[in-house]
RNA sequence: GCCACUGUGGCUUAGUAGGUAGAGCAGCUGAUUUGUAAUCAGCAGGUCGGGGGUUCAAAUCCCUCCAGUGGCUCCA
């Protein structure tokens, strides 16, 4: 790659070696992008940047969102933008302005085709800090932005009367932007800040081709026709009813048959890597909750309510505290740890109006959950057993699919919003872990008196490593994310996307130092003293539902056999066949195949089309000639058809499902 | 919770100068007895998300509440 680069000499433009190539937009000098008009200021090696490549991609849609706040500028000058990236398949601009309606969006893609076709060069401009803030004197955002990042100058492109501060690069002129679309409008707050402005967030797309931009809006529709909450109802898995229920689904028979499927799967994983299956309640009374902490962080979000008598409960959030009630009730030695609970608990959280939706955020949800409870030595053995578990069920469920690993930490600048233990400065005394944003009273050392603590941040750092080499001795791939920990501990999180590109947590593994100080939990350690076990919390689908969501999408309904909640669908050729289909119903029904006998007056084509929307594993069409040879014509999901002896169908068919044949 | 959009029979949907709702599919009835993506005919089904208002008159205009969708925030 690297041989004899071209390079340009000092004060020679970084473009002029591709001055006759229009697809070169950019350039990289030792890894570093720049425009092509920039002047070098030394004799450089320049490598240049195609369209086509994913930085001229990028450079391309960061352009195109500079044309959109162009046009936006041209038509409503009062507006104000803030800030416009690229994102994966696009790119947004945040500007405060009237939210437009769709006339508006068409006009302002119309005005940015206008712009386009004007072929307006885009000029780099490099200003001092003092002249960058007279400039944009009138935008609060991008003063703050000045303020924040710029030391001495900056730079700016202007495109016609459209100046924005950026530090590039950007294609030379409009008229590159070319194959665009305006998506959606949306609104988002100024610094993701809920008390900060409300700005509209216009997002769209640009690609280098007009044949890329027609395949990806052609994805795009199709991927709406993927939806889960599209398949679910064709499937008629789950019900929603917003008047009665908002954001609780329901799950017809069809529906629930995946769910067992899915929970008898986790049952034999969990029984085969030790977790011990346990029942508990849906509610508690709101002492536990304000033990384990949750109620102080999230009552806001818990179904609370009070009895008559006074006694207030709540549904449960979360399942942890009731596996520790239990283990709670029997003494446990080191010699039985780690104990380890599973349970497909449903859990219920008032999840905000606009927050719910679907599947993927319904406010309950059935956890294939597990606790454990475990010596120190012992952590990183059983985060790699769970590990395993998580490849095994992905390995099972999906050929090839997109996974991303998180390490969830602590944000050590914000101690206040997790569970930590506070150091005395002045006596040293190590005092028990708190979330100081749910305490009232000032904090004090519980052994001098002092407030001049310092967080202690040992159990989290511990905890972290912990399985920070549990990853990477199983060979995973993951990037690290302050302040997504969970307010008890830092977790390994599991993201998996949505036909709509949207990120989906999944699996969840969480080392908790501090649930069981909190629970006054122990174990009878080998010295016969009293010990405190470390927790781990952990759940392989995460939710029973998100999973589905996401075996739905990625399958488009048409699930492997074992899943299929209908495995044969039954369809006689005429009522003639009636008695004989009814016999091999009956059949399939007794070998414990999911079967559903279409006996209406239709044809077999009618039959045929009205029953693919259920995505049944098998047609079965049954007719005289079968009738006669004691036989089924197979139509499988390829179309592709068979005629076979019935109980080699039922062999065939069993054995595929005991396989977990896809 | 915030911003925007949307809300017509089980599903998809027509219905904008405001004049008390049309259709297809599914359902039911009858005819047809069918060979692998829709046989024909008929019947029934809607207080147009709820409430309030403007008007002689509202699915259509206004207000409000609820819900759904896309974002934002949040997601133990």
């Amino acid at each position: 790659m690297s041989e004899t680069q071209p390079s340009v000499e000092k004060g020679e433009k970084y473009g002029k070696l591709f001055a006759s190539q229009r697809d070169v937009i950019a350039v990289k000098v030792s890894g570093v992008l720049h425009d092509l008009d920039e002047i070098s200021e030394e004799t450089a090696s320049v490598e240049p940047v195609f369209l086509k490549d994913r930085e001229g991609v990028n450079i391309l849609r960061h352009s195109a969102a500079h044309l959109l706040a162009h046009a936006v500028m041209e038509i409503y000058p009062d507006a104000k933008p803030n800030a416009g990236p690229v994102v994966e398949n696009g790119f947004y601009y945040d500007i405060k302005m009237d939210p437009p309606d769709q006339d508006d969006l068409e006009r302002i893609e119309r005005k940015m085709r206008e712009l386009s076709q004007k072929k307006v060069p885009i000029v780099r401009e490099v200003h001092n800090k003092e002249e960058l803030q007279k400039m944009f004197r009138d935008n609060r955002f991008k003063i703050d932005k000045i303020r924040e990042h710029v030391e001495k100058e900056s730079t700016v492109y202007r495109q016609a009367n459209f100046v924005d501060f950026c530090t590039g690069p950007h294609v030379p002129d409009t008229s590159y932007i070319k194959f665009f679309k305006l998506l959606n409008v949306a609104s988002s707050n100024y610094k993701g800040d809920i008390k900060e402005e409300k700005l509209v967030r216009i997002y769209g797309t640009a690609f280098p081709s007009e044949k890329e931009l027609k395949t990806f809006l052609k994805n795009r529709e199709e991927a709406a026709m993927r939806d889960h909450r599209k398949i679910g109802a064709e499937m008629d898995l789950f019900v929603f009813n917003s008047e009665r229920a908002p954001g609780l689904p329901m799950y017809t028979a069809r529906g629930s048959i995946i769910r067992s499927e899915l929970i008898n799967f986790m049952r034999e994983m969990n029984t085969k890597f030790g977790w011990e299956e346990v029942t508990t309640p849906h509610l508690f009374k709101d002492i536990m909750w304000k033990t384990s902490g949750h109620y102080y962080k999230y009552k806001d979000d818990m179904f609370l309510f009070t009895l008559p008598d006074g006694d207030s409960y709540a549904l449960k959030p979360m399942n942890c505290p009731g596996h520790i009630t239990i283990y709670e009730n029997s003494a446990h030695s080191y010699r039985d740890m780690p104990v380890k609970f599973s349970e497909f608990g449903t859990v219920y959280r008032y999840e905000k109006s606009g927050e719910v939706g679907g599947l993927t955020r319904p406010r309950t949800f059935t956890v294939d959950d597990g606790h454990e409870f475990m010596r120190t030595d012992q952590i990183e053995g059983e985060i790699g057993s769970v590990l395993e578990m998580m490849k095994i069920t992905f390995e099972t469920f999906f050929e090839n699919i997109d996974v991303r690993y998180d390490l969830s930490v602590i944000d050590k600048s914000k101690p206040e919003n997790y569970l930590i233990s506070y150091k005395c400065r002045d006596c040293g005394f190590l005092n028990e872990p708190r979330r100081m944003s749910s305490e009232s009273d000032e904090l004090k050392c519980q052994s001098c008196a002092k407030n001049n603590l310092e967080p202690d941040f040992s159990l989290w750092d511990n905890a972290t490593e912990q399985l920070r080499s549990a990853l990477i001795s199983s060979g995973i791939k993951f990037e690290e994310y302050p302040g997504e920990a969970a307010f008890y501990g830092p977790k390994i999180d599991v993201h998996i996307k949505d036909v709509l590109g949207r990120s989906w947590q999944l699996t969840t593994i969480q080392i908790d130092f501090f649930m069981p100080i909190a629970f006054n939990l122990y174990f009878i350690n080998r010295e016969s003293q009293k010990e405190t076990p470390v927790m781990l919390h952990r759940a392989i689908y995460g939710s029973i539902e998100r999973f589905l969501v996401i075996l739905l999408e990625n399958s488009y309904g048409k699930l492997p056999l074992w899943l299929s909640p209908i495995q044969a669908y039954v369809i006689p050729l005429s009522n003639q066949q009636d008695s004989y289909a009814q016999e091999i119903t009956q059949k399939l029904k007794e070998k414990n195949i999911r079967v559903y006998l279409d006996s209406g007056n239709e044809s077999v084509s009618k039959k045929i089309k009205l029953g693919r929307r259920f995505r049944p594993f098998y047609f079965l069409i049954i007719g005289q000639r079968e009738q006669e040879g004691g036989e089924v014509s197979v139509r499988d999901r390829t179309d592709k058809i068979q005629n076979l002896k019935v109980d080699d169908f039922i062999e065939r068919t069993l054995e595929n499902v005991r396989k977990k044949m896809p």
